[in-house]
DNA sequence: AATTAGCACTTGAAGTGTAAGAGTGCTAAA
DNA sequence: TTTAGCACTCTTACACTTCAAGTGCTAATT
């Protein structure tokens, strides 16, 4: 009996163990895996080699009368080494794509749908996560005339994307003055930081733009919205009334934790954090001695990357039961096709703005 | 008595209990009503006038040896005769007013935020919804020139909305050709609605545009997404997890329905809708012989007006023994909010003069 | 040496019976 | 008309029993 490596036979016990909990939920016996057609010995032997698996932690008992369940340590060793790829039908993929592609370009857009669609094709909660930036630049002004109290502003940020505000003034305002005005921004607002822009510079722009002055005030307020909204952390989650449908959560007071926990961003934004350096796939698997609402459950996360550099990730939380070899390939699935509906705009065009 | 004027007694009993009832959620005694100040009768009266009440139709038991619960007929006269207006303190009122006016303007993301005021205050589930509009008209489309291969498509829809998307090109496109190719589309699609922006018309679009036909397609298709988003009927739910405080939910199943529910926009709406003829505040009392998930619960829906035209609904969902006055209060500040912010940059523009 | 059959043992789930408590309806007295 | 008092009903909680599932261990078998 060598600690380090587990027979082959044992390896397929808690293959099964853990696959058989996975499918109904409960306690897995003895006997029960002698359905199994690979599994050619009597569930007295299957005792024998339960028991040790125990002993090696990575099963447990409920209690003394009941079945083994996999521990956080049996579910990781299945996850490492037992899992087999699952693949995705054709038409599951192809789904997927259409409708990522939808939405080409609006990064916040393609959150919400990859949210629901995690939570659709998993039956499970969806996640989908923007990190916060922090560092946004506007790289150019643009703007659109609309009637002599109202325009359009359109901002370039550094990373390409384009946001828009719709300013409204009292002034009268005339088209060779608006673009005046832009011009002004463009010579005094690219390349900062929203903590950038202070007070004396928004005071010398003032100054600056002469009787526009009162088109100051909207105008920095709209920029300020935009660089908040394009630097805060962004987390759409869908779909948690799926997880009702897990005896897991038969417990009001376990799901309402959990519903709190997702809620809150800030603490699933650590979950993702914390760990999330270098690890594109990142199982979160839930355990007795870590309490708290994930003590019951699991959260796999997967990082999307563009140009190498993390763009957000998409995850699913579910039961400790996870069907860990399904969301895995879903969440690589989604992550390749976020990545690519994101892509488009960038490698055929010019991308715009690398100068700061 | 009489069968059709309540006794002034009975009518304080009957408030009584319902507010007992909407504190605590428990069936109400005869003994416990003694505690109420204004009731100076021993517990054998107040059984005798509950057993009329309970003839009358206003209080049932859910079994014999419990205490008297409001039926739906009962809540329906509580809050329309017995209800007394709650009263929102000032700093209830301010808040609500500066969390709308951040994002003046900007329907879609006001409905997100009534949602989430709504729940915050009544400690309900809120809800904050969009009737589709089905005939969005551009009333003019502006532009803005990003570099030769991109731009931002401006449109002004007929009810004041500005939308803009970003379009991107093969094409190599200059500044004159873009303001040429906005020309044409103010020419050719103004006033239509989408289901009248034909295969024909799109069609001699490109022949009128030359060699920027190529620009045609995806300029369409972002018109058309503009529209459908504006068309779209829109919901939003803010707070189900505070659903999960009140022991009428403690059974999951309850709560899933519910929460299904909430997920079928569908189906929500029509409840708006059905009776949303005229009544600007409709209070939907959950009974027992109208089943589903509504049958615990109740539904209070506010409509916001703007210049007398529906422009959306404000709602809370919640049990059955919600607590009406504070939720009524609630709403009419919210839907004045959402009028008052949205209303600024309409007629009224007059008043937010003295802001600087 | 590994496997298996068999059996005693443990334990939670489900069912039953009883006692307590809350609340009522009704009757008779004030 | 109101109230005190009492018998009655029904839920809840708890203790107790029974049942089935699953185990660990021992002895027999391969």
């Amino acid at each position: 009996m060598s600690e380090r490596e587990l027979s082959e036979r044992k390896r397929l016990i808690l293959k099964a163990i853990v696959e058989a909990h996975v499918l109904y939920g409960e306690p897995v016996g003895s006997k029960s895996l002698l359905s199994n057609q690979q599994l050619t010995c009597s569930s007295a032997t299957i005792r024998n080699e339960m028991a040790e698996l125990e002993n090696m932690g990575y099963l447990e008992q409920p209690h003394t009368s009941a079945g083994r369940v996999p521990t956080e340590m049996g579910y990781r060793f299945y996850v490492d080494s037992l899992v087999k790829q699952y693949r995705m039908t054709a038409l599951e993929i192809e789904q997927i794509n259409r409708t990522l592609q939808r939405k080409i370009g609006e990064f916040d857009r393609v959150l919400e749908d990859a949210s629901r669609l995690l939570s659709h094709f998993t039956n499970y909660a969806g996640i989908a996560f923007k990190p916060s930036a922090d560092q946004a630049t506007i790289s150019r002004f643009e703007s659109a005339y609309l009637d002599e109290h109202s325009l359009v502003l359109v901002m370039v940020f550094a990373d390409g994307t384009v946001k828009t505000g719709t300013v409204y003034t009292e002034l009268t305002l005339s088209q060779q003055e608006l673009s005046a005005f832009i011009d002004v921004l463009n010579r005094h607002l690219c390349g900062l930081t929203s903590s950038e822009i202070t007070l004396p510079r928004i005071v010398n722009l003032e100054r600056q733009v002469g009787l526009l002055s009162a088109l100051v005030h909207p105008v920095v307020t709209c920029i300020y919205d935009a660089m908040s909204e394009l630097d805060e952390a962004n987390l759409k989650v869908d779909g948690v009334n799926h997880l009702l449908e897990y005896p897991e959560y038969s417990d009001v007071g376990q799901f309402k934790e959990m519903l709190d926990l997702l809620e809150n961003k800030e603490d699933l934004l650590g979950l993702i954090a914390t760990d999330g350096e270098e690890k594109d796939l990142q199982v979160h698997i839930g355990s007795h001695n870590s309490p708290g609402p994930m003590s019951n459950s699991s959260f796999v996360c997967r990082l999307v990357r563009r140009n190498g550099k993390v763009i957000g990730a998409v995850g699913v939380i579910g039961p400790r039961r996870l069907d860990y070899s399904r969301v895995i390939a879903i969440l690589n699935q989604l992550s390749l096709g976020i990545a690519g509906a994101i892509g488009t705009d960038e490698g055929e065009s010019g991308q715009a703005a690398d100068e700061n």
